[in-house]
RNA sequence: GCCCCCGUAGCUCAGCAGGAUAGAGCACCGGAUUCCUAAUCCGGGGGCCGUGCGUUCGAAUCGCGCCGGGGGCACCA
């Protein structure tokens, strides 16, 4: 729509400069915004303040020559006016929206669709949380935030790829199987000593007895050494499972599980080494290996190889994003939580190092959830174990609101999760009020086909009777619906596009209430209901995007 | 000490590739239903945009300092 405008503008620079009326020696970056207040018009631009210099003119006469000229046969533009120091605002004809309107509903639900991405090959990782016990509520949040921005990526035409980074490798791994082991033989009376950082929650008994279960006491008679192994592995497939099912529940799946174990399968954790060593990035000091990352954006170097012998976390993670670049993602995103944020030097270090672009990766840190009941803080402190799950909240406040409670916020701002409203279902509860929307839509359409209204289409409906003023906010909002996808996703904010679902249902239930869709005039009616049949069509894409249902009745 | 995020209405937050009178939701007060869903709509009050300085014709927006809140600074993951 803007690009509409953009164009028109400067075809009338063209012209300005053909007459020699503006000299015009470089094209200026039209910037055209939309104006705060309505009733200046339908868009702004800054253009004659940004030329008062190089045209050494004052800028209200330059705004006055290209007013002169947009409203000079220009069928699109009603008025073009200056205001203040050199705005010029424009208002459009009602055909400039009319012809949007029916642009967007040809385009159906493909409406919004962008192709800024350029179908750059982008992988999206997220989660990737330990499977050392069930998801909380702050991978919740990733798990909203990548899965949303993987479907905004996609509609915004970058060819976009999921995965979950596995951590089943190293001392984590074992302490996981130790536990298990133990709460086993506890369970079975036996003398059990439980290690100190081991894993406190209650699922790990849950496993224990599950074993138990299955296999009864048979596990007492082997050497600990076996036991652990079996119980690592058990332990490990049980978590993964539950976390997989958390997920699968919270509607967010992805088009891989990359297992760190995999990695040492084909060699290429020392292989990574091996190749940093010869670059010269590696060194041995005090017993250990570590890697030149101050060389780079770091301030300390790192160590990958402990003086046992046993490897950082850091040193497979280094194999891993290498292999991540080399499968030929032009970008390759991370969500972490912002406690990671330390991490983010490091690793940006040694792909630097390793030649790469900078511009290949990116981190998107996703802020703390602190959730609130009756306005407490609830505690979540994961070594009693008595944090919040992301099953749990899910289970109390359901996948829509859980979901949509997410994404509502910048992630890069705390998010406050007051699970009382977010469990009311009631007007104070935000996700319930674009759902009722959608949901209202539908029911119009149920009411205009019980009244035998046929289905309207571009052919059956005369768009041009659309003439109230709501009726053209409405569609101002739902043809901005494209450029929101696009920003949202150049600038990775997930959130713009709850607001604007917000602001665009609004602006519909004030339409509703004043104007009624199914009428005995069956030309507006039909016009009418294509309207909202686009808007349904928006509103379901930009729910979808977040992950949100759109139901047909409430 | 260093690093990251945040500080805008009573509360939770938008706005921050500088622009016209700073917005929304909730809460509070007052209204609206013979008619497609009142989970809705309309109206009202409420703000030194943490603070100081700087850049600019113009700063909530950019830069620096300070204050306050959260988080991180491992041969843990």
């Amino acid at each position: 729509m803007k690009e509409t405008v953009k164009n028109l503008i400067t075809d009338a620079l063209k012209r300005a400069k053909n007459e020699g009326v503006l000299i015009l020696e470089s094209t200026p970056d039209i910037v055209i915004e939309e104006p705060k207040d309505e009733k200046l018009g339908d868009f702004a631009t800054t253009l004659a303040m940004q030329l008062a210099r190089p045209e050494k003119k004052n800028p209200k006469l330059i705004a006055e020559i290209i007013c002169g000229f947009l409203n000079d046969g220009v069928d699109l533009i009603s008025s073009a006016e200056v205001a203040g120091p050199g705005f010029i605002n424009i208002k459009m004809s009602g055909d400039f929206f009319l012809n949007g309107l029916r642009e967007a509903i040809r385009l159906g639900s493909g409406f919004g669709q962008s192709d800024i991405g350029g179908k750059k090959k982008v992988l999206v990782e997220f989660v990737s949380a330990n499977p050392t016990g069930p998801l909380h509520v702050g991978h919740g949040r990733g798990a909203a935030v990548g899965h949303a921005l993987s479907c905004l990526l996609k509609k915004a035409g970058y060819d976009v790829s999921t995965e979950y980074y596995i951590n089943d490798v190293g001392n984590q791994m074992n302490n996981l199987g130790r536990s298990t082991w133990m709460r086993y033989k506890e369970r079975l009376g036996k003398h059990a000593v439980f290690p100190e950082d081991g894993y406190q929650g209650d699922y790990i008994k849950d496993i224990a007895q599950e074993i138990i279960d299955k296999d009864g006491s048979s596990h007492l008679d082997k050497k600990d050494e076996d036991a652990l192994t079996y119980f690592r592995q058990y332990s490990k497939d049980s978590i993964l499972d539950g976390i997989r099912n958390d997920l699968k529940e919270f509607r967010v799946e992805f088009d891989r599980w990359f297992s760190e174990a995999s990695l040492d399968e084909d060699d290429s954790v020392n292989k990574s080494i091996h190749w940093l060593r010869e670059k010269g990035f590696v060194y041995d000091k005090d017993g250990a290996t570590w890697v030149k990352t101050s060389q780079f954006k770091d301030d300390a170097d790192r160590v990958i190889i402990k003086q046992g012998g046993e490897r950082t976390y850091f040193c497979s993670d280094i194999a891993y994003h290498k292999n991540k670049v080399d499968r030929g993602y032009d970008l390759i995103l991370d969500l972490w939580g912002a406690d990671h944020h330390g991490y983010v030097p490091r690793m940006q270090s040694v792909l630097e190092a390793m030649g790469y672009s900078q511009d290949v990766f990116k981190v998107l840190l996703v802020q703390f959830v602190t959730l609130k009941r009756g306005g407490q803080k609830v505690s979540m402190s994961t070594r009693s174990g008595e944090f919040e799950t992301l099953a749990d909240v899910v289970a109390e406040v359901g996948v829509d609101a859980t979901r949509f409670f997410f994404l509502m916020r910048s992630s890069d701002s705390h998010l406050d999760f007051d699970l009382d409203l977010a469990k009311k279902e009631s007007p104070e509860n935000p996700v319930y009020y674009i759902q009722y929307a959608h949901a209202r839509v539908c029911s119009v359409f149920r009411t205009a086909e019980e009244q035998g209204v046929p289905a309207p289409n571009l052919d059956s409906a005369d768009l041009s009777l659309l003439r109230e003023e709501e009726e053209f906010a409405l569609m101002k909002k739902i043809l901005t619906y494209p450029a929101c996808i696009e920003k949202s996703a150049q600038s990775q904010e997930i959130h713009r596009i709850a607001f604007y679902l917000q602001e665009l249902v609004s602006i519909f239930h004030s339409y509703y209430k004043q104007h009624r869709v199914v009428t005995d005039n069956r030309e507006l009616t039909l016009a009418r209901l294509l309207l909202l049949d686009c808007l349904r069509n928006v509103i379901a894409s930009g729910l979808n995007i977040l992950g949100v249902s759109a139901p047909e009745k409430m």
